[in-house]
DNA sequence: TATATTACTTACTGGTCAGTAACCAAATTA
DNA sequence: TAATTTGGTTACTGACCAGTAAGTAATATA
């Protein structure tokens, strides 16, 4: 078993390496024209090996798309877990979140992550990532409780309110492009100013 | 060539009614599987006849995604375009629009065109398909325009923010369940107020 | 009562594609 | 310099699946 971002057993850096230009070449794909519409040809051809070459750094097609939901997934647990401090609001800590949840779902990995559901991996990998989302869910709806309670967020359901963040950011990925006017950042704080003071006048 | 909604030439009534029996069986499993992991067998069994039954009532399976996707975008542009009066605020038209629009996502059909990407169709019916989103984009940024106009809503990026208003609620059809805590409309006025209002405290 | 239409059926085909077997050349290591 | 590892290659297989050809039984129509 590797983990997911470190060396497997015997395989040095520069396996890790060309492992994830692999990976990013197959998200890319997957992103552009959907998880089955994407051949591991197509793939292939792209890297400019032929196909039996990405077996040498996978075992599967759905191992892949595992592992870069696995990465995109650990890298915003791990932002979310760090992200909490008493210096700022929990509003603000949640602005944070979702302006790098923005950036992330506009690369490759991240963009995979949203793009194709968890319901087309096998069983045990859709579980585990599954519980990945629940935990990154959890996370952002205790920030929210925080925020009720510290005065920066208007009271609310945490929980409805952290599915309602995640739809509308997760949207982002469905339309964005690299060309596009404005970018993923300005896009995020944008959101984040239109939808946190609220549209409505009253 | 049969309009979306009318009956085909030379077939009757119970024709078109058996027809969207086929329909709505595929958009369930569509939404359940995915478009490429629904094959035409599974449709044909869940209604308890062969396959090429099917051929029947559609020449192929991307007609029936196209057609499902028709009926969908054709029932939400109708309501856009009859829902603005000089009787209420645009906010308030927006607000009763993108409950309707909720409830529509939350059922097989609407459920199916939010999940299944326009990219799986042929180059025809993409085209197609994406003019109709467009439309309905444009027919919502203008209702947010008259609404800055008006005074009932505050002044923001039109066309940004009618993205927005789609991301937010499309994500419900993600995560939807019949047997859930909050009926579509609940999930839809909830997500109204608090983004209406807005989440921070200021 | 002959004829046509409706709504299917059984049996098949052809293309696509994930995954494998076996082999190989260049670089590294012993 | 022999042996091993690395990073591939060519050639193939087997399963799946959309779509078709041809036939049929029941119902409606003339």
């Amino acid at each position: 078993m590797s983990s997911v971002l470190g060396e497997p057993k015997g395989k040095g850096a520069s396996y890790s390496k060309r492992k994830l230009e692999v990976f990013k070449a197959a998200a890319k794909l997957f992103n552009e024209r959907g998880f089955n519409n994407a051949t591991m040809d197509d793939i292939a051809a792209t890297l400019n090996v032929t196909k039996p070459a990405l077996y040498y750094y996978a075992k599967s097609k759905d191992e892949i798309l595992f592992e870069i939901g696995s990465i995109a997934l650990g890298e915003a647990l791990l932002l979310l877990e760090n992200i909490f401090t008493e210096e700022r609001t929990a509003a603000d800590s949640l602005h944070l979140f979702f302006v790098s949840w923005t950036e992330s779902i506009c690369q490759e990995f991240g963009r995979c992550m949203v793009l194709v559901k968890p319901e087309l991996l096998g069983p045990e990998s859709r579980k585990r990532s599954k519980f990945s989302r629940r935990t990154i869910h959890h996370h952002v709806a205790n920030l929210i409780q925080i925020g009720i309670s510290d005065g920066s967020i208007r009271p609310c359901k945490p929980d409805l309110i952290s599915l309602a963040l995640f739809d509308l950011f997760n949207g982002i990925a469905y339309w964005y492009q690299e060309d596009g006017l404005l970018n993923p950042t300005e896009i995020a704080n944008q959101y984040w100013c239109n939808f946190g003071q609220g549209l409505l006048e009253n």
